[in-house]
DNA sequence: GATTGTATTTAGGTAAGCCTAAATTTTTTT
DNA sequence: AAAAAAATTTAGGCTTACCTAAATACAATC
């Protein structure tokens, strides 16, 4: 009892733990007090107060003006919310027939939902996805990404094929495109064909249809290179 | 935007709003704030502090000393409450495979998922249910009951499915039989054929086992008719 | 009708997270 | 290196929802 108490964090604590994730990047560099109070649309004197008491928790590592980095501990917690959110993403889309557009705001609740026992359960139910409908890799059980590299279509070679794993953009215009050219997750793209002057790409689309991206749709597309 | 913001409860006003609809029964009667505490498992003077708030914000009818009982506004939302636990307690049987026992703590936390759309795609999703695993009726999109027929289990004809609501019967051993075929209040059968020289009923149970019921035992159970 | 016991409310306090305004430290500019 | 600007922290307050202890109202008993 003692220790279920001792792991479980208010959801203001998760929001926290998940931006100085974010913010840190892959370098783990200190975060600064204001872009965490940009990301979470709050005030710096409020994320001041915070993180000196996420410190006194032992989640994050903070010294006065000189920024913030997680702890082990607080990492942990980060990618366990982490793999949540994006389970819950694949879930509101792959069963309950969201847009990409709409499951940000319910996975951003959802995520607080304490049970790990329900996560693994989604996560089988959902057939253990590697990565969410934007194509961000799902962190496994033990907070561990899966070796996915997320390409976009533009850094593709001519020849290559790959699979479309997100978008970066999600506008209804541009879904609404890729709907009427009948490209879902899991379509795939080989590369015809590149043209240098307005680096738009030549593309045959599930083996089918050809057609040509402009340089700006390419760069939208996330894509996993076939192997 | 006003209107969103006005009609957006905190979780612990709606847990306060689904106690007093719980405790008020079908007769709605006045609910002491002794019982609301103790429904909560918290102090009666919280529930004191709590029933004025609510009272403030229209949600509850409260006159000092003599109970509370919720307005049509407040009532609203506690069905919406129940509305949401239910289906996810389907949700959490049906897709995820949990037992019927581990549910409800689950089911609290996701109760309070606040997008109406997402509860109304799940509805679909789960093929409108009428009631949860625990044969408790789900109030639809408007906070109306179904109204669900219960019936004992001999009077269904072949190929009907029904849920198990309750017992006749309550001895020792007729409950233990239970236990032992896997039956809980909740589950569902199905009826797969009827022999008349005896009456005794073939039935798939949860959609796993099959077995099969004298008269007696099919009399002694209660059902609700799903459709 | 006075007394006792129970239910309920009030009074005063706490913790989490937020805020504004003022003070302080760091960084940048001159 | 000093002054100005920007970032950060501190101080003091607010709200929600909880608590304990004390006061009050209601109900039951004698």
């Amino acid at each position: 009892m003692y220790e279920i108490i001792r792991f479980m964090q208010t959801s203001t604590t998760e929001d926290y733990l998940k931006a100085i994730f974010k913010l840190s990047g892959p370098l783990k560099k200190g975060v600064s007090t204001n872009s965490i109070a940009e990301e979470l649309s709050t005030k710096a004197s409020s994320v001041s107060d915070m993180v000196k008491k996420l410190s006194d928790k032992s989640l994050v590592h903070y010294i006065k003006y000189q920024g913030s980095t997680l702890t082990k501990e607080g990492e942990e917690i980060a990618l366990r919310v982490i793999r949540k959110h994006r389970l819950w993403e694949v879930f509101l889309v792959e069963k309950l027939e969201f847009g990409w557009d709409e499951i940000h705001e319910i996975a951003e609740q959802l995520e607080h939902i304490r049970s790990s026992k329900l996560i693994d359960k989604l996560d089988a139910h959902l057939g253990f996805p590697k990565s969410d409908p934007h194509g961000d890799p799902i962190p496994d059980k033990n907070g561990l990404f899966p070796t996915i590299q997320k390409l976009k279509l533009n850094e593709l070679q001519v020849g290559e094929k790959a699979i479309l794993i997100g978008v970066s953009e999600d506008s209804k215009d541009f879904l609404s495109y890729l709907d009427k050219i009948e490209m879902q997750l899991g379509s795939s793209i080989q590369v015809l064909d590149c043209f240098k002057f307005d680096k738009s790409i030549k593309v045959r689309i599930n083996n089918k249809t050809e057609l040509t991206f402009s340089e700006l749709v390419a760069k939208n597309l996330n894509i996993s290179k076939e192997n």
